[in-house]
DNA sequence: CAGTATCCTCGAGGATACTG
DNA sequence: CAGTATCCTCGAGGATACTG
């Protein structure tokens, strides 16, 4: 059952480099360079979480000038859904084990974009966002109560 | 900031068989030669892990039995609040990489409670629970617009 | 800049045997 | 059962040099 989910899972994203390389994606750090210099990777490294995460198909790899050749790294569809989990992660890590300051929680967000409606469940500990609502409500399962 | 947060989150339980210790504790596995057999890994190994996790705070060590004495692992409240992370690794993976049934997403959620409120941040990808939302509204850091 | 190639080290982890 | 001790291997990853 779910064993292997955590094992695929921690198989792809569950080493050192390759949270911190989808942290800094998140953050808008997106080229190699800067990458290495912000995180202290070596080249032959990153260049191999690059690969194996643009393989698996979280980050998409895009080139973005000619000449001379430049690339640079973003979060497809399937990487910015890592975010619920990165957010509890952080949030776990602040609270638990963090050092720093813990992450400001504002009703406007981190960002400054006012926030939307979503849903959260007391039982499971987990929020649903918006997309995640239209696609239940909109397909087969629907729960049409409140 | 959050770099190092991500960096001791990682180092502490972002290894393949950290991870899957801590899954078989949240599923009722809690002895050394059950965890040994469920998971396939060497004693030295499973030995090592569990007194990282004992350590870190996560895992309580309780013998709970004296002649022969016997020991059993458990969830601290520490380890407890991993649960909304594991949930959403799991949600991920279920969706991305999974080979088995998708969870569903229901506006009832996959236990069956009703969910409650929540904010997400069309910007930042990011849902906030109610136990935010209440911390953010009665601390100093208040925006008080819809 | 965005990598690849090569070399080298060190430590993670399996196997096995042993212990209270 | 719940580990510890020892040995051994192999591969991850750093350092450095090189390439289009």
């Amino acid at each position: 059952m779910s064993a292997s989910t955590i094992e695929a899972v921690a198989r792809l994203i569950g080493d050192r480099w390759s949270m911190l390389v989808i942290r800094d994606v998140f953050r808008g750090v997106r080229r190699f360079e800067e990458l290495r210099d912000d995180l202290g990777v070596s080249r032959a490294v990153l260049s191999d979480r690059l690969k194996k995460l643009v393989e698996a198909g979280v980050l998409v790899r895009t080139p973005y000038q000619d000449n001379p050749p430049r690339v640079e790294y973003t979060l497809s569809p399937m990487g910015l859904e890592l975010s619920p989990m990165l957010v509890a992660l952080l949030r776990w890590g602040d609270r638990w084990i963090g050092d720093g300051d813990p992450t400001a929680v504002l009703l406007h967000g981190p960002c400054g974009t006012e926030l939307e409606q979503a849903f959260w469940c007391r039982t499971c500990h987990t929020t649903f966002g918006p997309a995640a609502i239209k696609a239940a409500t909109s397909a087969d399962a629907r729960s049409p109560d409140a």
